[in-house]
DNA sequence: ATTTTCTATTTGTATAGTCAAATCAAATTG
DNA sequence: CAATTTGATTTGACTATACAAATAGAAAAT
């Protein structure tokens, strides 16, 4: 196979080297040139042919191999970089990183949403609402400061009258200050702090568990079923905001992601 | 509140209006330009000032605003808009979502990097491997053609000789020419696919269900305790390639993600 | 031998423009 | 009045260039 030679003399840095133009898949012409270019770049990760730890061709080969600019190339190896399927430092160049882990984009709905989606009609419920002083067990689960206090509540979203989904909730009543049990009592608290209180930052994780009595009274199922519960921790900055727990029945509700929406 | 106004006469289209000043949080001249843009506009949003359905300032306008350039003010709003914090038209301008969805991005890890991670020593085991043919009732998981074979198997991954995830798997031979149940006897079928068959998008589902006397046994769990079940469907183009159903003890291990990584 | 300094490479960030595509809204036409 | 055309606005894509930041590896100094 012929290789694709240099011009000499380029302007600021010259490329030094050359790509075997078999070793990039062409590109098909569809599309804006820079998801064409990434999607060319992807398949020759995607199919092996490029395995983890491959260099990918500095970006000003491949600025000349596609006759194009280095921008528009870097747009590509960007998108792929902020996708988890390279990694790129300076000077090293960018590698094609392993895929030991897989980073899906899920989508978590709030409860109300689901069940509207889900063409129910929602109710609300709240079930328990106490304020707790320092030094309580759940500073554990959200590491407030020791003086600050905190709210504890649980509470039902409903879907047609039934139970849909138990919530439970800490939430640090400094970084939320305007709030009371008394205005959580028709509001679900996910969208009173969404409306009223910033944040930064959150953190998910997805775990399963067996409903415990408690839970299992309150959604109406039996003690031990398969639960899918979703807990939401949010910060405002380094303030620990909320942290929501939401016990699905496991069987009737999943999580949904994708690995690549944008190819 | 001083407004800004817009020097006239701009080369190509020119801003017709003024940002109130007081809208947008101020930079922090802390890290790239793009970024402090923004976070001040995700500010902006977060904090409530710009609700759900509010027009975000156009570029032109926030190019004056912020001093900078069009490409830089552009950046800090597609970042934002492909985490679906706002969503981009041409002549609507760019508007704020609801966050009815949250679309965190999970780590899903391959079960021996899992393992590896914990500190384990990993090991696999090949329990079952069968060619289905055509029709069978497995082709209502993983569509693949009517006449098309495929492979259905079930195999365990060990951390320190203990079981520690569940796999079934579904494979269409087709999409897999070369694969056989002898070659997945000491290899996991993940990565023996990894690295043989090219494919370009996956979809996730996971969700919690109660261990069948099957998964029981073989995970040495009671049965019906509650685990959490991964579902990856793989697709080359259009061509299903593979069906994973993993299955992990779900008080015992969880699937972690976050929001907002770049921050 | 070890540490430090330098240098070249590569990505990161930013500017300043141009043209294209989409589409909302107003003006025009049948 | 309804349908169509036109124009204006806004984002999308792309080019060309410049300098900054990071750093791997070589060279120099200790």
């Amino acid at each position: 196979m012929a290789t694709l030679a240099l011009a000499s003399g380029m302007a600021a840095t010259a490329a030094t080297s050359t790509i075997k133009s078999g070793t990039v898949p062409p590109l098909d012409g569809k599309g804006p040139l820079w998801l064409q270019i990434r999607r060319s770049l992807a398949a020759s990760i995607l199919n092996g042919d490029w395995p983890v730890g491959t260099r990918v061709p500095a970006e000003m080969l491949l600025t000349v191999h596609y006759a194009t600019s280095r921008m528009t190339v870097s747009k590509a190896i960007q998108s792929l970089a902020t996708e988890g399927l390279v990694e790129r430092r300076p000077k090293t160049g960018t590698i094609v990183t392993g895929r030991a882990r897989e980073r899906p984009v899920m989508e978590i709905w709030d409860a109300a949403d689901a069940v509207h989606r889900g063409g129910g009609h929602y109710g609300y419920r709240l079930l328990e609402c106490e304020m707790i002083p320092a030094q309580s067990p759940f500073r554990d689960q959200l590491p407030v400061e020791a003086k600050a206090s905190m709210i504890r509540m649980l509470c039902l979203h409903l879907s047609d009258d039934r139970p849909f989904q138990l919530e439970e909730r800490l939430i640090n009543v400094e970084a939320a200050p305007k709030i009371t049990c008394q205005r959580l009592e028709d509001v679900s608290p996910g969208q009173w702090l969404l409306a009223h209180v910033p944040w930064t930052d959150a953190k998910h994780s997805i775990s399963a568990r067996g409903a415990s009595a408690i839970v299992a009274r309150h959604l109406d199922i039996e003690t031990g079923t398969a639960c899918l519960v979703v807990e939401r921790r949010t910060w405002n900055g380094d303030v620990p905001v909320t942290l929501g727990r939401f016990w699905y029945p496991g069987d009737e509700q999943s999580v949904e992601g994708q690995f690549r929406p944008s190819w």
